[in-house]
DNA sequence: TTCTTACTTTAAGAAAACATTAAATATTAA
DNA sequence: TTAATATTTAATGTTTTCTTAAAGTAAGAA
């Protein structure tokens, strides 16, 4: 049974987030504060750390950087749950080395799914789609790898390029994209979608995303 | 054409969420009242409910919770309409087993995207198609593959073959496949379909489709 | 045979869908 | 804050796809 340390000064958001954790099964520690969830790690270790950025005194940017300085507990997960304004703690997190972040207000679907989805990666912590052909996707590290070269893209770019190649040779529609990489709640142009193709197609060569007409896209390694 | 059942107190919402829904095409049904909402369901089910939460009298948690307590109407989908974000009606209310929630004040766009991406969980049944003697139709990849040589198509002319194809010996009748391929909204000329039929067989040969006069056409894989 | 109906075929114009560029906004890093 | 990047939109251009019109053909009915 996976354990998951929650870490947050309201008690509200603890006891929501731990009913739904109970019910999918996991077990659940509890820290109010930054300095207590460092002393629980240390108790027992746990497989993923739900941490909230803001805290008074330590934040949850610093007990991650703490954690993550120690091998010993690199390997524990960590999701960030950041508000939405403060969307700068969002890459200082990553870079801190976080794993995932949610946004604030939280939905328990959402959460669920991206806890489970983080769950996977610890048991096959495979990172690299498609070596064979020269392309390597990391989503760890939002860079992709073409011939060894990096290629560093944007974040909706790298998106919408994870997307594609995540099947390849299988066409997604544009409703699809839109939904996959902008959300339903954003609604953009269609021809946004264009222009990041476009963007996609000078950095990584112009062959390997083909366009559908009145349909979407597909991502090709052959041909 | 999908059923979708709104269920709001106020006269306004209920119009602008109608007109919207039927400008897309979905037939729409409409309560003012959580009791009246499950009087029409039992009447006609819905495939998705607009369900607002703030209700005099029976509210829309408790509707989604009677709902989803009945089997039958267990596959329903239901999009709770809750107030501000911080309200956290929304987590009783996705508790209760609705699918998903738009808080107000509701944008059309954002809602009919919202409700196009529930739908498409409803539909997708992924219909695998036979692979045909040396003729395989591919959905995912929107391609045709003869005798494993790849035939591109246009979108129209590929469901079209599609439509044929999926019942070999079968005659289509025109006005049938007008409706499959086109659509009951849009009015073409009979010439339409011949001209497509055309090109398919300069593409794909011409010993595949036959003509049925009077009638219509069908897909033949033998003589 | 001639007429009529229904389909075929070709070509051309219209419409749709996408590509491209530049410019306007947001966002993030320093 | 400012500069640099990202993202989105708007405008315009291009290509592809779709539709229609018109002339032709075939087959059964009159």
């Amino acid at each position: 049974m996976p354990v998951i340390l929650i870490v947050d000064d309201e008690e509200d958001i603890r006891q929501i987030l731990s009913y739904n954790l109970k019910k999918e099964g996991f077990e659940v520690i509890e820290a109010a504060r930054g300095d207590e969830a460092l002393l629980q790690v240390n108790k027992r270790k746990p497989d993923l750390i739900l941490l909230d950025v803001m805290m008074p005194g330590m934040d949850g940017i610093e007990v991650c950087e703490v954690l993550k300085a120690n091998p010993e507990n690199r390997s524990i997960l960590i999701c960030l749950l950041t508000a939405r304004s403060e969307d700068y703690s969002q890459i200082a997190g990553l870079d801190a080395g976080a794993d995932d972040y949610v946004t604030k207000p939280i939905k328990p679907k959402v959460l669920m799914s991206r806890v489970h989805a983080l769950m996977r990666r610890k048991e096959e912590p495979v990172v690299v789609e498609e070596p064979q052909k020269g392309f390597e996707i990391n989503r760890e590290k939002y860079i992709i790898e073409k011939d060894g070269k990096e290629i560093r893209l944007p974040r909706k770019e790298f998106e919408l390029l994870a997307l594609l190649a995540s099947k390849p040779d299988y066409v997604f529609k544009r409703d699809i994209i839109l939904e996959k990489v902008w959300g339903t709640d954003i609604i953009v142009g269609d021809r946004t979608i264009d222009v990041h193709i476009r963007k996609l197609r000078e950095k990584i060569g112009e062959q390997y995303i083909k366009t559908i007409k009145g349909i979407g896209y597909k991502f090709i390694l052959h041909q």
